[in-house]
DNA sequence: CTCATGTCGATACACTGTATTTTGACGAGA
DNA sequence: TCTCGTCAAAATACAGTGTATCGACATGAG
């Protein structure tokens, strides 16, 4: 018994049901993040006890299953090119922008698997422009491969675009930004190579450091596909 | 000023330091996950009052992060090999297995920038086999690559792990055991391609499919570093 | 011995998710 | 029309949270 299972209640004259309460959480969550979304915050901005929310959804965690489910909406492109690499690309870069607009999806992320039927249609999408392409074992390793990647990417870039957020204006990377602490362990002559890299690294723009790479790994899968699932092929040691 | 500049306050006959509290936050999550701790409750595992703490942590965050850090002990490697693509692959699998061991660990990977000095060390293990062999740029980029992939990976596994032990002894992959909620999702038709994985999909380990999309990056990180940052190569389209 | 310092514990506050109880409105039967 | 039962909604309650504040006490200096 998920959220998913459970029918909304017979429709009353309450001005009320699980789509508002869903969006007054995500805006909730899109002004101040996650920890901004109280079921009494998200009850007072519709104008009702935080009691009520009980008959739409049964822990705090399915509303954050919903929020979740809601922006895979967004997604969801409206429209498939045939390719599957432009396919996978596309879903990187739309999920990638909706964590922009909504950072706290960052967080919420491959925190638990996404069964809402948005994100069920994103997958289906993803899935079925390898059809007849090679074996579903494949298929699968190449698409949560992708995903894993992206997954990660976004979440680190989130994750220092807060820090240097909360650091105030980041001058560099992080590593110089990050405060007296890190500068301090360099200094210790401890960390050569990392030195080597604060010191003469450039700054990269994310959204490229990010294509590059899916980049990198949409060719690894491409190079499995060429090859179907059993055949290794190692390029360098 | 963040945790790591705080030095040790002056050791008095106080029994008690950042160490000792670190290690029973690390307890009390390895026993009951992360919302498990509270400050009362470490405090109160180490016969003390909640505000003790405060004296070596300022925050709960800054808890987590010696968390973090504690276990990134256990991730760095104690001897290094030559090859970077075995010093990549070890540092994946090893931060796998502590993400099984501690699975609180799961949450917190990738939610901020690690910034203590054993995840400083990793870091420093890492960039160091790579010393030489290309220019900073793609060196960077593979490091931050194979990162993103692994972070992604764990995470996506650990709450799938979780969900199966949620739904009770899954049967067979997530689609199958997460109740009934999916099945008449694909019962409907509107997932097609879905429903043939879930239909026709092999159950396959975790960790070898762990290790077969890392070997794909890996491959294509390989590829990347025989030719430097510029020139682009595609395989397939 | 007195006094200042500064550490520690207790108390306090605002807030959380959620269970339980109370209220009140509305429809059915007399 | 009045009464009563039912059921949704609101109010209250509870156990917990992170953290600020304050009072006491022990320990060192003079």
């Amino acid at each position: 018994m998920t959220v998913w299972d459970r029918p909304e209640p017979p429709t009353r004259p309450a001005p009320l049901d699980r789509e508002r309460i869903v969006a007054a959480a995500v805006a909730l969550a899109d002004e101040g993040g996650l920890e901004a979304v109280s079921l009494r915050k998200v009850a007072a901005r519709l104008d009702v006890g935080p009691m009520r929310l009980y008959g739409y959804i049964s822990t705090k965690e399915e509303l954050f299953d919903l929020m979740v489910d809601e922006v895979y909406a967004e997604i969801l492109p409206e429209e498939q090119p045939g390719d599957w690499r432009e396919v996978l690309r596309v879903l990187a870069h739309r999920t990638r922008q909706a964590c922009l607009r909504h950072e706290w999806l960052a967080d919420l992320l491959g925190g638990r698997p996404a069964l809402g039927p948005n994100a069920l249609a994103v997958t289906e999408a993803t899935l079925a422009v390898f059809d007849g392409l090679t074996d579903l074992d494949t298929v699968m390793r190449a698409v949560e491969t992708v995903n894993a990647y992206f997954t990660g990417a976004i979440r680190r870039e989130i994750a220092n675009l807060r820090a240097e957020r909360a650091s105030g204006l980041s001058e560099r990377e992080w590593q110089h930004a990050s405060g007296p602490h890190v500068r301090r362990l360099l200094a210790t002559g401890r960390f050569p190579a990392l030195a080597r890299f604060v010191h003469d690294g450039n700054e990269v723009d994310a959204e490229v450091s990010f294509a590059t790479g899916l980049d990198w790994v949409l060719d690894a899968v491409a190079a499995r596909l060429a090859r179907p699932a059993g055949v290794t092929f190692r390029i360098s040691g």
